[in-house]
DNA sequence: CGAGCGCTTGACCGGCGTCAACACCCGTGG
DNA sequence: CCACGGGTGTTGACGCCGGTCAAGCGCTCG
């Protein structure tokens, strides 16, 4: 029942990264690269920033590369059958995403950014340039396709099963911020039902009873932020026990 | 002459493949691969058959290579948090299965045989050292990560989306012979309800339902096999409309 | 022919969807 | 500074879909 927004000024440029020096290089596509692979990129690889909301790409777009997040979260929005949209994975920092850009030239899903997200773009040539001339990006690559198809797995078996309360509990652990643990990061409730398979007054409930129990406190007005205060049983609800 | 360590008793071999003369070769990994190619595999590519039901490989296990279905259907189950066990996707005639093999040298699903099905096995050694040594094996493997995760997708948004009579209705599409349209095969009502996030009964009720207005026909005693009639309405009926 | 398994059907009830009202935050303009 | 309005989150009331439990049916196979 959401339209996808059209939000595209609320991007720009921020310049061309320096893939050799960057600090995400080892959890991302180039870990192997070897300086003579990188003195064969010809085609700039471009930093960007995203306001949250903006749209990254849209389903079936021409693509323009594939994309590794720096800082920041991204979902990934699939129009079912039946014109409702659902989120089908929530990407963060050192993830890779436009993957299938590769295989078909376009993308599968609509991207938007769910917080300022600040990413980096490969190019395909590049991408298919350095895949001829190296067998660096190879294994790499490989990894990626498999992270997100686990991804994508996951999401399936543990955030689309059991109760409202165990999914909500799930997507909590799930979206704990793997620097500051504790700490968990969600998103309007219109968007947490999109992922969970939930409506939003559901969503809202569920939240609001782990709060009342102690299990979570909010950390800011919009309800966006909490911290995990009885992990124990956050993860007893998450298994429905 | 091949050493098949773990013994199974519902499985046997049934030679070593010639991929170059293959007719699925079109649709599998080995697509694009010259005679060169063919005449540098040094570990045989096995032709294996395996009873419905009987277990091609478990979650965790060592692997010894990746499967291309040549006939028949493979469910892949993945055990969740609380225990319980849910169907993640369910394979097909030229569908690649355990491709996560090449980038952790194990599986990440049980793979269990649906009916009776026959795959050939390309062990690992053959993989790496083609993609050591020749381009044209890149290209259709990252086809197949593409397709695999489509098809995550796909089963996230479609089949676990909508009331329960939009779930069935969708699975009996997506379950459609590829080759004599309006015939589907189904399964046992528990793992259509494991597919399906729904219960058995449920699932039986609607399937019936269905039956009842004539818009699927039963074709066999066990329930597992139908005829699409009203290929219209099952399309309504899978959009909720 | 009987046992056992899987499928079907019925009765009942609880969780979640639906609709609606309200609270709260924030930006805008008077 | 407050008044206003829209957007989002929360809470309540109520009804329905689908889960649960249980009984019965129809295969298939010993």
């Amino acid at each position: 029942m959401t339209t996808i927004p059209i939000v595209r000024v609320e991007s720009h440029w921020r310049g061309t990264s320096d893939c050799l020096s960057c600090s995400f290089r080892s959890v991302a596509l180039f870990a192997d690269l070897t300086e003579e692979d990188f003195a064969n990129i010809h085609a700039p690889i471009d930093d960007l920033f995203y306001r949250a909301q903006s749209t990254l790409f849209r389903e079936d777009e021409r693509a323009l590369g594939v994309f590794t997040i720096r800082n920041g979260m991204v979902k990934l929005v699939r129009t079912t059958g039946d014109g409702r949209s659902r989120i089908v994975r929530v990407l963060r920092q050192g993830e890779a995403l436009g993957l299938e850009a590769l295989a078909t030239g376009s993308y599968d899903h609509h991207a938007i950014a769910l917080l300022d997200t600040t990413l980096c773009r490969i190019p395909l040539s590049v991408i298919h340039a350095l895949s001829q001339n190296s067998k660096n990006l190879h294994k790499p690559l490989m990894q990626k396709w498999h992270q997100a198809l686990r991804q994508a797995d996951d999401w399936l078996a543990d955030l689309n099963f059991g109760s409202a309360r165990q999914r909500v509990a799930n997507l909590a652990l799930q979206m704990r911020d793997p620097l500051q643990t504790g700490q968990v990061q969600l998103f309007s409730r219109e968007d947490m039902g999109a992922i969970l398979n939930l409506q939003q007054e559901t969503v809202s409930r569920e939240l609001r009873t782990l709060v009342r129990e102690g299990v979570l406190r909010q950390c800011d007005s919009q309800s966006r932020q909490f911290e995990i205060l009885l992990l124990e049983a956050l993860q007893r609800a998450a298994s429905g026990t």
